[in-house]
DNA sequence: GAGTGGTCTAGACCACGTT
DNA sequence: ACGTGGTCTAGACCACTCT
C-alpha cells in the first residue's frame, strides 16, 4: 500500500503557485480544469476549488464558468491598508497620545463638501477641528464635518475625553466610505498648526464614512511632514 | 411535508450582519457555535464555516479555536488599493500615454538603496529614470534600480516601445513588495522634470519587488501636483 | 446544448488553545 | 483532556456562459 497523504488547499496553492511562477503555465494561459487538476494532485475537487478560489481573489487567477481558469495577464497588484485609529496608530509606536480640539461650532458647509455628504444646502453641520499629538509633537490636523441630522447624538459632546475620531467609532456604525489620499503644499495656517514651515510637502487623507445609505461624516487629515503609510503584499 | 429550501452562505452571511448590525450580537460577544448555528438555520456546519470565514476575513468576526467566534470590539477598517501599470493608469482617464527615459546607467547604490536592495556594497546596478506623460504633460517621474544579478536580461534593454514598468511586468514574475506613500516638497530637479514649482507638495510611493526572496527592483515615482489616489470600502 | 466553476451536504478526522 | 473551529472527502446539483 502506498501511504495516503492528505493534499491540503494549501498545498495545493503552493503548488499552482510555483507552477505560475516558473512559467510552466503563462501569463494568459488556461490551467487545468478543477476534476484534472484533483485527480493529478490526488485530492478531491472540493480542495482544488478552495485553492484556486483563494487565487483568485488574490488577483493571481480568473475564473469564469463554462471558459475556465486562466493565469491572470497584468496581474493588478492591491494593497491593503489597516486605517486604524489615531489613538491605536500613536501609540502602537510607543508614543504618548493626546488631542486638543481647536475649534467646534455649527456652520454652513461649502458647496464641495455638502455634495460630498448629500445634505441640503441651507443646513449647517456640526465643524470640529482638532490637533492630535504623538509625545507632544503635532502628528496630524483634523477638519472634519459631522452630519448633525445623522448623529443628533452628537450634540452635546465636547470631545474632550474622547476625539471626534474615537468617539464616531465608538458610537456609530459605519459600512462604507471613500478614501483620497494626496499631497498638499503647507498654508501658513497648516504649518502653524503642524509646527511646520509653511510651502512644506504634506500628506492628506480625505475620508467620508457612510451608514445606511447616510454621510456620516467628512474629514480631512493633514499629516505632519515626513509622515509615511506603509504596506506590504 | 415543508418545502425544502436551499440555505446559501451569503443567507447565514446577511443573517449573521444583521444580528451584529441589529446588536442583537453586540461587540465583544460570543456568538452561538457552528453547529448550533447550522442546526437553527437549516444548512450544513460547511455552509455556516464558510459564511463565517468570510465575515472574520473581513474583520467582523474573531475566531478561535476551542475559544469560540465573538463579534470583533474594535472593527479594524481595511482599504484595499489597486496598483496599475501607469499605462493602464494613465490609458483609462482617456489620456494619451507616453514615456521617455531620461537616464539609464550602471551605477553605485547609495547606501540605503543597497540595504533595501540587499545587494552587496560595492556592485554596481542599473539606474534608470524616466518621465510618464499624459496628453503630452509629465504625470510621474520614475527613478528605478534594477538587480541586475536577479535580471541580468535587463542589461540589452532600451525601454523605448516598453517602459521599465511594463518591461518588468512583462518578463519577471514578482511575489511581494513593499510601499511607502508619503508627501515630499519638491526640489528644484523634480520641479523641473515635472513642470512645476519648486516648494510644491508632491505626493510619492516608494516600492520594493520581491521575487524569490531576491529583490527585484526598487523605485520612487514622485507624481505631478494634484494627483488623487483612491478607493472605497 | 454542454462543459466548467460554484456551491451544498453529511460525515469524518484533525489541530490547537483553553481549561 | 476536551471542545471548537479548520479542513478534507465524495457525491450531487446548479448557474452561468460559450459555442
Amino acid at each position: 500500500m502506498s501511504k495516503q497523504e492528505r493534499i491540503s488547499w494549501q498545498a495545493v496553492q503552493n503548488e499552482v503557485r510555483q507552477r505560475i511562477s516558473q512559467r510552466d503555465w503563462k501569463p494568459g494561459d488556461f490551467i487545468p480544469h478543477e476534476a484534472d487538476l484533483a485527480q493529478e494532485l490526488g485530492c478531491a475537487r472540493a480542495t482544488v476549488n478552495r485553492a484556486l478560489r483563494g487565487l483568485a481573489e488574490a488577483g493571481l487567477l480568473e475564473r469564469r464558468r463554462r471558459a475556465g481558469t486562466r493565469v491572470t495577464l497584468n496581474p493588478v497588484r492591491r494593497a491593503e491598508f489597516a486605517i486604524p485609529l489615531i489613538r491605536a496608530e500613536i501609540e502602537s509606536k510607543g508614543q504618548r497620545y493626546a488631542h486638543s480640539v481647536c475649534l467646534r461650532e455649527m456652520r454652513l458647509p461649502p458647496p464641495d463638501v455638502q455634495a460630498r455628504m448629500q445634505v441640503p444646502a441651507n443646513v449647517t453641520q456640526l465643524f470640529v477641528q482638532t490637533l492630535y499629538l504623538a509625545n507632544g509633537a503635532p502628528y496630524v490636523f483634523e477638519s472634519r464635518w459631522i452630519n448633525m441630522t445623522a448623529i443628533p447624538a452628537v450634540r452635546d459632546e465636547d470631545f474632550a475625553t474622547f476625539s471626534p475620531n474615537e468617539w464616531l467609532v465608538r458610537e456609530v456604525a459605519f459600512d462604507g466610505g471613500d478614501f483620497t489620499f494626496s499631497a498638499i503644499t503647507a498654508s501658513s495656517d497648516e504649518a502653524a498648526m503642524l509646527s511646520c514651515r509653511a510651502g512644506e510637502g504634506l500628506f492628506v487623507l480625505d475620508r467620508t464614512t457612510r451608514h445606511a445609505g447616510q454621510v456620516i461624516t467628512s474629514v480631512r487629515l493633514v499629516f505632519h511632514p515626513g509622515y509615511q503609510m506603509h504596506t506590504r503584499i
